[in-house]
DNA sequence: TCGTACATACTACACCTGTAGTCATTCATC
DNA sequence: GATGAATGACTACAGGTGTAGTATGTACGA
């Protein structure tokens, strides 16, 4: 499980879907996303299907349709992504990249309390 | 110059050249990349021929060859690919992404430092 | 003057992505 | 039993991307 395959743009709106609760049905998946696109069913089950193909979910027969799981966790890609947008932008200093982008994000001070906390933690 | 259009993988290798030092010759582009990658001249043409298409560089004459620059900064830029990333990753809700960039990032002491600066004047 | 070394312009091609369409099957309904 | 709705399988197709190749011009050295 060490190396999640690149997930596009279209791919992380279904994932998020079954990150968040799974297994569903292809129906309810498309239930969640008609609420936040306006994407035709067919390319939604096209991303399933693609998904399924590059091993990020898979399926269980379930009655006469498919039930959807995620096989890698959201952490994994998350972190798979990062390094690789960190690795595009700075060459793979992360420093710069956060400074900037804790620079430009709207955090409410709850939120920089947590970021506090963890860069505590990773102080120690 | 609100609109910076997209810049592929293999395009920010390019724009990361001419950011840190430009204007410069196609050969020049040429010969720092051949540092870093093994690609083929033709394709860092390539590379170039697209940016100036997308707009994201220019040239000018300058004897019998180009001089390239870059005509957006790579601030603007790293701005975009950051809010398409936190979007397509935590659908705009950064605290998180940046929570778990933290947490992963292998940070100096100093680093450390830098960042609690900003989260310091962010509080203000 | 003829080739060589670069430069730019145009072309190529396979794979990925976004965005569906068509076909065949099946289950529920009229 | 015929029909329509939902499902999955397979197909489509244009534009972007990685990665060059070919054609053409031109200056420079032998």
């Amino acid at each position: 499980m060490s190396k999640a395959p690149r997930i596009s743009e279209a791919e992380w709106e279904v994932m998020n879907i079954l990150w968040e609760k799974s297994p569903l049905f292809a129906g309810e998946v498309i239930e969640k996303l008609q609420g936040q696109t306006d994407w035709n069913h067919r390319t939604i089950r096209t991303l399933l299907a693609r998904l399924v193909k590059k091993g990020v979910i898979a399926f269980e027969q379930e009655g006469k349709a498919y039930l959807y799981r995620p096989m890698v966790s959201k952490r994994t890609c998350v972190r798979e992504e990062s390094k690789s947008f960190s690795e595009r932008i700075f060459r793979g200093d992360t420093t710069p990249l956060l400074a900037s982008l804790v620079e430009d994000a709207k955090l409410s001070p709850e939120d920089i309390e947590e970021l506090r906390r963890i860069l505590d933690k990773k102080a120690e």
